[in-house]
DNA sequence: TTTCCAATTGAACAATTGTTCAGTTAAGTG
DNA sequence: CACTTAACTGAACAATTGTTCAATTGGAAA
């Protein structure tokens, strides 16, 4: 046996990455193999290399993506205004485009280690693009005089992590929903870089 | 040869726990190899069977050793007062624990999904203790009307991920040492939670 | 229907995995 | 010193790893 009915690369091919974005982050990169993924997808092996040159690329490939679908979604959204209420999108902006993808919120930040250092610099890259449209609001919402932070930089970098680590625990069939814990976190955002 | 010269399981004991969080750390549970834990520490891959019946309680040893460290150190410290003195001497204590462990914070945050479900719900359960004692001390300032939080679950986590989310940047040769982002992180909580 | 290429198989490769254990040597005890 | 035990080696085990590739088959265009 070799091609199968129905097969196509269209198919396949988002597939394979969707299996794999699932397995590792249930499991691990290192600890998903290609058999695994193959598996899974209902392929053998060997036709993953159709797909990706390595299996390096397919954590890099998916993580890449992540950040740019973020990066990208960022840009359409309207950050105009004051800073207090730039800061409020911001911060509505990241909850409702994280949570609906923890699998990938999950790889982005766990597998970081697994990357190969050329590839670690272009991800990171892309999340210091992120954290620094936040920093941009902060920095205004100082030179307005409505924020009150010691260190911008910081500041940025625990707002970003409170945010994420929602991504960690919810659950869609939790007691409180999407809009709920946009609201309660604003409120925690707000308050602490208010003056 | 067997037995090496100046060999002691009080020393090599140790050593491998150390020498495994320290490269779980750096390439993820899944990635390191009892060989090459084995051979950073200076001894054969069998050896090691003399410390640990497994590989998998290698990391629940060192990940529940974390764990008992901190809640333990955690007793120690004078929670006495209101509210909001209370939240200032925790917060000051979560990144003074914290910051001089980075790889056992590291580990113990990402590895949690190579945990046998046995030993997770363990772990789970010292993360749920020590994150009980943030909660009692919010409420304690709702009840005094110092606090103001929408969701006091919620905010117990959010606060968590921030102060957590520290180690995982900094580095102790950065501009600032601890006592001043100690200073900058209380003023962030203490804000996120105020009327 | 014939032709061509896209898609996949299945076997093979050398390397590495966690773990076990009989054998060997050093440390500690009397 | 003799003796026991603690510590470790080194080889072996079967299983699994990422990756390659000639062979094969289905889909689509002529």
């Amino acid at each position: 046996m070799a091609r199968k009915q129905g097969s196509h690369s269209d198919i396949t091919g988002p597939r394979i990455l969707d299996t794999a974005l699932r397995l590792i982050a249930q499991h691990g990169f290192s600890a998903v193999s290609m058999r695994q993924i193959a598996s899974e997808v209902g392929v053998q092996a060997g036709a993953l290399y159709n797909y990706t040159p390595d299996k390096q690329s397919l954590l890099f490939d998916m993580m890449r993506e992540h950040m740019a679908d973020l990066l990208g979604a960022l840009q359409t959204v309207d950050l105009q205004g004051n800073a207090v209420s730039q800061l409020e999108t911001f911060t509505r902006f990241h909850i409702r485009f994280h949570l609906p993808r923890p699998d990938q919120v999950f790889v982005s930040y766990m597998e970081l280690r697994n990357l190969s250092p050329r590839n670690f610099s272009v991800i990171e890259r892309m999340r210091r693009d992120y954290e620094d449209a936040l920093e941009a609001i902060l920095r205004q919402g100082e030179a307005e005089g409505v924020f009150a932070v010691t260190d911008t930089r910081v500041a940025t970098r625990a707002i970003i992590a409170m945010l994420t680590g929602l991504s960690h625990w919810y659950r869609g069939d939790g007691r409180l929903d999407i809009a709920a814990l946009e609201t309660i976190y604003w409120d925690l955002v707000r308050k602490s870089v208010a003056v």
